[in-house]
DNA sequence: GTCTATATCTCGATAGAC
DNA sequence: GTCTATCGAGATATAGAC
């Protein structure tokens, strides 16, 4: 199979390409975790087919057997990403308290985040675009599918109907929390110059960033002790 | 006076450029400014010199006489956005409680970021390119002047101290603040999609979005009455 | 300082042998 | 399916007249 009209949905993901070996094994996949990897760190102008080529270990031309064209490889990419993108707010319910949800959820897209950088960076560029390819599958995808955070903004309204939280704007406090715990990496380089424990030990960092998130956005910087809203 | 080797200070910051009447007004400075624009919707890579002569109204010939190069051109406006990036910290300091403090700072913020969306994304960008150029200048940056976010880190240590706030890392507390007065601007149309305030009145969403950042990066989610940490 | 014309170069895409 | 060789478009940069 060559040229394809649907996104590949075969391909590996973070398949781990063992160089030396493995010679013939599946091109298609080695070139699109290749484009993934060079669109995301270059963007889509800034990204060379001959990067791309490089490093899947291939030859150009083979780009054009598989993909068309760039623009097909590119959009090809871009539906993963997006996929991914929609599938971070897939965080586990959580029936407990607001509190257990909430945590639960930072943690589930930080380390989403964390482990699909190219997606961050992917969707923030074609955001700072006005990249039409993304308005498009957004309208498409919240038509069919409604809001994907939906589900969170729900359980913030349940917990300020029990009580159990103060009244906040569900929208606003989800892009918040979204904005907690992605913008650093899409920064990190000067999160990193910024930040001494950023740069030496990473995951570290990544771990205390979980607990700072959920502690000052759920008990707040105030002294509970001194004052009373 | 033709090619600079230090960066243009002369140009305007947002000049109003008059395209019918005062045609032969300081060309450097138009041609600037729409590299600034250009840049920061199409990227480095994404920017022809075309599209920037055009919106400065001139031949692109003139483009190499006043800058060399692309390159060149490039780095001027990078320079003017790493300086308007270092000065989004240059908040009014305020010898108040810690909260009219913190208040302040996010109010400066989002108003100079909100102001300046092209340096936001410009830095965002670079950042996830791992551009070389932004390296060199922060580090020469923190080598002179020290890290632009200490005031606010001190503040947040002394406010610490007097029992104002509870204990947390500055460092963690400022990449928070900054990512919920930022992240919104680099992902604008998808924030637009999720929020129906944003998309029909961006300055009114923006200046709830001040306060909703305030009142719960202060006071916190938590019901205050219900329970003690 | 500003324009017209043109040189040079990079990159995406194709043709065709194997 | 994969390679070698090459074409052609488009962008940067320069030369030189005015």
């Amino acid at each position: 199979m060559k040229i394809q009209d649907t996104p590949p949905q075969s391909v590996s993901d973070e398949a781990p390409v063992e160089d030396g070996v493995a010679a013939e094994a599946d091109t298609e996949a080695r070139i699109f975790d290749a484009a993934l990897s060079v669109f995301a760190r270059k963007g889509r102008d800034g990204a060379r087919l001959q990067e791309i080529a490089d490093e899947a270990g291939i030859h150009r031309p083979l780009l054009h057997y598989y993909f068309r064209s760039k623009q097909q490889l590119y959009e090809a990419v871009a539906r993963r990403m997006f996929e991914q993108f929609m599938s971070t707010f897939d965080a586990p319910p959580g029936d407990g308290a607001f509190s257990d949800t909430l945590k639960a959820f930072i943690d589930h897209y930080v380390d989403t985040v964390n482990s699909h950088q190219h997606m961050a960076n992917w969707l923030v560029a074609e955001n700072m675009a006005g990249s039409p390819l993304l308005g498009q599958m957004l309208a498409e995808a919240f038509q069919t599918e409604g809001s994907p955070q939906r589900a969170m903004e729900q359980s913030i309204e349940r917990a300020i109907q029990t009580g159990e939280i103060r009244p906040v704007d569900a929208k606003q406090f989800m892009l918040t929390v979204v904005s907690a715990c992605v913008f650093f990496f899409v920064a990190l380089p000067t999160v990193k110059m910024m930040n001494p424990l950023a740069r030496e030990d990473f995951e570290a960092f990544v771990e205390l960033r979980k607990e700072h998130v959920f502690e000052v956005l759920y008990f707040g910087l105030a002294s509970r002790e001194v004052d009373n809203a």
